[in-house]
DNA sequence: TAGGCCATCTGGTCCT
DNA sequence: AGGACCAGATGGCCTA
């Protein structure tokens, strides 16, 4: 028989609610142990506590199963011998019942390594799309709609060469986002969040009195002030400052336009007592500060600017506004102080190889 | 308390 | 046959 029944208490249900009602307590205990492939592990340990362990008393239980299936079962349902119709259907012994409740498990657990997959992926695409926090995190549904909004936004930036109104990327970033997720993206990017409605169809719109006010209500806000401005409660405004201000993006923009907005002008920031995280999503990035998660994100900001540098004499400070040939579109970031991570490069992605 | 979000279980389908 | 993938069901948690 199994080592661990199915009668067990541990196998009871609601004894391990977090894992589901017949997720063997054990296993658990191995999960937590374990953050790598644990439900492989765990489905490991069912296979070698519960098969394993008794693969005699299985083999034995096969061949009982066989004769039940040549010998018995010609005595069909209706109790006539040789009169049956369509598939045998196999009788449930209970070592049938007992593999399939085995074989139900490791497949439970190999759906839940999957999703946990699935979730880590979700993970990083939030940390390279505007407005990561690790306190207060997107929706999957929200990521995924941000993340296309973003990959639009800057396709966009991209194949133009030109300046795009800063108000028209945000509202294109918060296009199909809920309302909640529309001032929370608001609120990282220090745009008054009430200036920014997101209507029946998810269309976003401009409400505010002019967009340079929405953008810049004050003569400098910082990034609480600018959200708790917006009257969209505390928890946006508590939960904005661990996100990247939008003085990041906005020194990133600037740099990349030549120009300079009011806000990132002020007195305060050049001052450097709010010196910005610059990170603009690991696709561009000033060399003040590296994000926690530089090693995942510049693997994909590398890239780019590796293609970038190939063709770009980089530290050149001209630009060729509104020029469409992405050639011609200068990055006047640091980027060749990331091209001094070259060394680096193999290693940070290596997670990503393996 | 309703609704949103999430994790998990489960059975079906497809593919190797 | 077994694994991957998918979608529906269910229950828990949290928030307005």
């Amino acid at each position: 028989m199994l080592t661990l029944p199915f009668d067990e208490p541990a196998m009871r249900p609601g004894t391990g609610t977090q894992y589901g009602a017949n997720f063997p307590l054990d296993c658990v205990r191995e999960i937590k142990v374990s953050k790598q492939e644990p439900f492989l592990k765990a489905a490991d340990t069912i296979s070698q506590t519960h098969i394993k362990t008794t693969e005699d008393e299985l083999e034995s239980e096969r061949d009982e199963d066989e004769r039940e299936e040549l010998g018995q079962e010609d005595e069909d349902v209706d109790g006539l011998p040789g009169r049956r119709r369509g598939p045998r259907k196999k009788k449930m012994t209970k070592g049938r019942v007992d593999r399939v409740k085995i074989r139900r498990q490791e497949a439970n657990a190999r759906e839940r390594s999957r999703m946990h997959g699935l979730n880590d992926a979700l993970d990083c695409l939030r940390k390279v799309v505007p407005c990561y926090s690790k306190t207060q995190k997107l929706s999957k549904i929200e990521t995924l709609r941000l993340a296309k909004n973003y990959i639009w936004a800057l396709s966009e930036i991209l194949s133009t060469g030109k300046r795009p109104d800063l108000l028209a990327f945000v509202q294109a970033l918060c296009k199909g986002l809920s309302q909640p997720t529309t001032n929370l993206v608001a609120g990282c990017l220090q745009l008054n969040a009430r200036n920014v409605i997101t209507d029946h169809n998810g269309e976003t719109s401009f409400t505010g009195r002019s967009p340079f006010d929405a953008m810049y209500p004050a003569p400098y806000h910082s990034s609480t002030e600018a959200v708790a401005s917006s009257g969209h409660g505390s928890s946006t405004m508590d939960s904005a400052k661990p996100f990247r201000p939008f003085s990041s993006y906005c020194s990133a923009y600037e740099s990349f336009y030549e120009s300079t907005s009011p806000e990132c002008s002020s007195p305060q920031f050049d001052s450097g007592a709010l010196s910005p995280p610059i990170n603009f999503n690991g696709i561009f990035s000033l060399k003040h500060e590296e994000p926690a998660d530089y090693g995942k994100s510049c693997h994909y900001g590398m890239r780019y600017c590796a293609a970038v540098a190939g063709r770009n004499s980089l530290g050149q400070n001209s630009m060729s506004r509104g020029s469409s040939d992405i050639r011609d579109i200068h990055v006047p970031y640091d980027i060749h102080l990331r091209s001094q991570f070259y060394p680096m490069q193999e290693e940070l992605n290596t997670p990503f190889h393996n």
